[in-house]
Order: C-alpha cells, then structure tokens, then sequence
RNA sequence: GGAUAGUUGGCAGAGUGGUCGAAUGCACUAGUCUUGAAAACUAGCGUACCGCAAGGUACCGAGAGUUCGAAUCUCUCACUGUCCGCCA
C-alpha cells in the first residue's frame, strides 16, 4: 500500500510512472486526495466536539463533587448533546477512513522509473543471457516422457490422489528433488541467509501484509473452518514475521531463506504450457527475502539477481535474464527481474525465478520500520526471489542432459543425490 | 474435545466509575559525582493520527453497549497459559 503523504506530496509523478503500468490513476488519485481531505477536515470536527466533551465530564466530576446537583443536571444535557452529535460524525468518519483504505488497497506499487513500457510478457526487456544451449539430439524427449521412462515422476497417480497439478515424485526422481531442496538451502546459508522453516498455514493478516489479500484472493488455497491460508510462498510467512516490528538501523539488513512447498490455485490457466512439470499447484521453492536500508534496496536488488544466476551457472542451465516490463510487474513490485531457463526439448524458456524490489509497500501493510541513529523513524525495503523454484529446473535439467544412455546429473548435485545418472 | 485462569507501556506489575496515558520496579537516555568504571543521586523516557503552531484526539487483547464520564460495569469474539483426554 502507498502511504497516503506520499500521494499527498508527490501526485503527479505517481500518476506519471503509474503509467508504466498501462494504467490512468488519475482519477483515482484524484479520488484518494480528495476523501483524504473530507476524512482530515471531518476528523477535525470530530475531535474538537470530543474535546468539548471531555472538558464538560470533567466539569460534571467537579461539580458534584462541590454539591451543586441542579448545575450538573443542566450540564448532563449539554454532555448528552454533544455526544449524539459525535455518533453521527463519528459514522461519517468511520466511513471516510474505510473508503480511503480500500482505495489505497486498489493502487499498485508505483514502478521505479527503469520499468519499461509493456502490455504482456512478451514485452519484457532481455538484458542478457549465458550458458550454452544444447544441442537436440534428434532423439530428445520432453521431460514428462523421460519422468515416465524412467520412473522420476508420477503424474497419473498424482491425478488419481487428488488432482492434476499434484504429481508424484518417485524414487530417483524424488531424491533428485531433495538434493535440488539441500543444494540450494546449502548455497543460500553460504551467502549469508539465515535458514528458516515456517508454518505452511499463514492468517488472514499475514496475506494482507505481503499484499496475495485482497487483490490475489482467488489464487490461494483457503481452510474456512480455520480461516487460514496455503502459503503460494515463503515470501508470505517469511516477510510477516517482520510485521509490525520496529527494528533498529543496525539490524539491517535482514536475510532469510527457507525451503516450502507452495500452493497455488492457478485459476483460468491451461493449455500447453501446463504439461508436465510446467504449472502445477503443488511446488517445491527456496525463496530467499531480504529487509534493506532504503538507501541499500537497488544495489542489493542486483546482487541478489546476480546470486541467482550464480545458481544456474552451477547447474549448468542455460538463461537469460529479463527486466520485466509494466505490463507483467506484479501488483506489489516496483521492479522485478526474471530469469528464465532454457529447457531444450520443449524448445521453451521457463520461469524459475523472479527478484523483485517492494520498497516500502509491503513495509507499509506490515508496518515495518527501523529507527535511525537521529531516532527517525522510517519504512523499511522489502525484497525477495526464488532461489529457485524447483519444477522448471527440474524439467530442464532432465532434457538438457539426456544421452542415449541416461540422463546425467550435474556434477554439483553429486554429493546430494548420490549418484551421477539416472 | 473438557475444565480453568489470564490478556495493562520494552519487560515485570499496580490499578473495580471522574484529577488514570495510567503507580512502582527493572531496562534505557542524559547529567552530577569519580582518574576511569560501578554504586548512588537528579532528570527524561509509549504509540498513532490531526494541526504551521499552541494544542487536540485516540489507544489498557478486538468489537459493541451502559454512562455526562469506562483500563475499571455489561455483552460478543479472538488469542494465550495451565490441567485432563486424544494424537505425530
């Protein structure tokens, strides 16, 4: 959420760079600056009664006090007007806030000014690309037949136990996932990341604080009875555990990593990019999440886009790294880097990760502040990205080194998987 | 699932209708004293919002109510602790 001083302060550019993202918020910007204004000229009004108010109670105290009954009869009625006129106010204060707030909710994060314009993905800037695309072998499989030739992954019986976009992972297949999970818990505390295992089940506040609620509703899995949520990932209990937190300038920065399945709905997608491992609503990620001295956040954005792609160099997987464009930046980002693998016998580049910059909106929802060494207090930067979201690396580590004779597994995994072939 | 107790400032912990935004202790900050430190002493020390300011308002788990006036009374809810049962 944007802090409404800001858009107070700072309309125009908001709008401005609001564009980035296709869209005219004039209007509502407009719309917030204005009931912001009838809340505080009414808020006003509220107070003022209120203090009249509790100036005539005290009044009332003293003068019974004195014995002077008949006074303080006369003064109970004033008293009782006052109130009544404040109940009506305090409706229409109460409303005024709660439509300020919803507004509020409704705006995106303003993109920093390097987002380029884009109405889709297919607009999103490449600004580089490394490793060596393979060579298909004329006799290259995609993945979800290699999970079938060799007993890696079991779709069907994913299906069978609770539906598609649940699969199986099976023997060979299952350790390899594992590895993959160590491998990249191993790489992050390296780097600095405090390793974490948080609930799975987060609270209504907690989607709220991270900002899946309440434009994201729709995509997570939601227990009524308990009203909790499947976490779509680590970002969300990882970055709430910093909410309404005052922290000290010393604290910063903080990291954290940690391994979590993640559910997602997936509502409205299908097609062909759903095969196999593509999409599905169960997957294994390792998300790393960092709170940054606002004056840190930018610097820090490209050391952990640089990590990750130190990941799949490891891995030997070929990627490339695109700057997203306002069309595809998510609604809490102000800037996102993805970067995505090439798996060879799809023929396709796969998502597997994606770092983003929230500056201070998520801080904002979370309340999440530090305190200078002037005793200023001030909105924190959140980021975070996958490191990595295992499925795609999975299906493009299988077709990129299949051989006639197996599929081999890179040499940095060895350790974790026990074996070098499947 | 059953029973019971609780939720007050960074922590501990008073406070059962008016001068309580809230005692006291600890912690913290500054100062005095000291060669330095400790101790002692003195003073300060919650958060948010509105306002140029003076100042005002709100907050004692959350919400609603009674009252001229609520931390204090009433109702609803949430959460936490403890014991019992069940269970990985």
């Amino acid at each position: 959420m944007l802090e409404i001083t800001r858009i107070r302060e700072n309309k125009t550019e908001i709008i401005e760079l609001l564009k980035l993202r296709n869209m005219d918020a004039a209007a509502q910007i407009e719309k917030i600056i204005a009931v912001d204004a009838d809340w505080r000229s009414n808020k006003q009004k509220q107070d003022s009664l209120l203090a009249e108010s509790n100036a005539l109670a005290k009044e009332i105290g003293q003068l019974f006090k004195l014995g002077k009954r008949e006074e303080a009869e006369e003064a109970k009625k004033r008293g009782g007007e006052i109130r009544d006129e404040e109940k009506k106010l305090d409706e229409v204060v109460g409303k005024l806030a709660d439509e300020l707030q919803s507004l509020l909710y409704e705006i995106p994060n303003v993109p920093h000014s390097s987002v380029p314009l884009g109405n889709s993905d297919e607009d999103n800037v490449k600004i580089s690309e490394a490793g060596e695309i393979p060579t298909v072998g004329a006799d290259w499989i995609p993945h979800w037949e290699l999970a079938k030739k060799y007993d890696l992954i079991d779709f069907d019986m994913g299906v069978k136990v609770t539906g598609a976009g649940f699969p199986f992972y099976m023997g060979k297949g299952a350790r390899l996932q594992r590895a993959l999970i160590n491998f990249f818990l191993d790489e992050a505390r390296d780097a600095g990341y405090k390793e974490v295992i948080p609930p799975f089940l987060v609270n209504e506040a907690s989607g709220y604080g991270t900002g899946q609620l309440p434009d994201k509703e729709g995509q997570m899995y939601h227990d009524a009875q308990g009203d909790l949520y499947l976490i779509p990932t680590a970002e969300v209990p990882l970055t709430n555990m910093y909410r309404n937190v005052m922290l000290a300038e010393a604290d910063l920065p903080l990291k954290t990593t940690a391994y979590t399945p993640c559910f997602r709905r997936e509502a409205g997608s299908y097609g062909s990019d759903v095969r196999g491992l593509n999409r599905l609503h169960q997957f294994d990620k390792v998300e790393i999440v960092r709170v940054e001295h606002p004056n840190q956040s930018y610097a820090v954005l490209d050391q952990m886009v640089a990590y990750v792609q130190g990941l799949l160099t490891k891995l030997g997987l070929p990627y490339r790294t695109l700057r997203l464009c306002g069309g595809d930046l998510g609604f809490t980002s102000a800037l996102t880097f993805d970067l995505e693998v090439y798996s060879a016998a799809q023929d396709k580049w796969l998502e597997v990760s994606s770092i983003s910059n929230f500056e201070t909106y998520q801080a904002n929802r979370l309340k999440l502040r530090f305190k200078g060494a002037d005793k200023k207090k001030s909105l924190a930067h959140t980021l975070n990205g996958s490191a990595l979201a295992l499925p795609r690396i999975m299906a493009a580590l299988l077709e990129n080194n299949q051989t006639s004779t197996g599929i081999n597994i890179p040499e940095v995994l060895v350790p974790y998987t026990g074996f070098d072939k499947i």
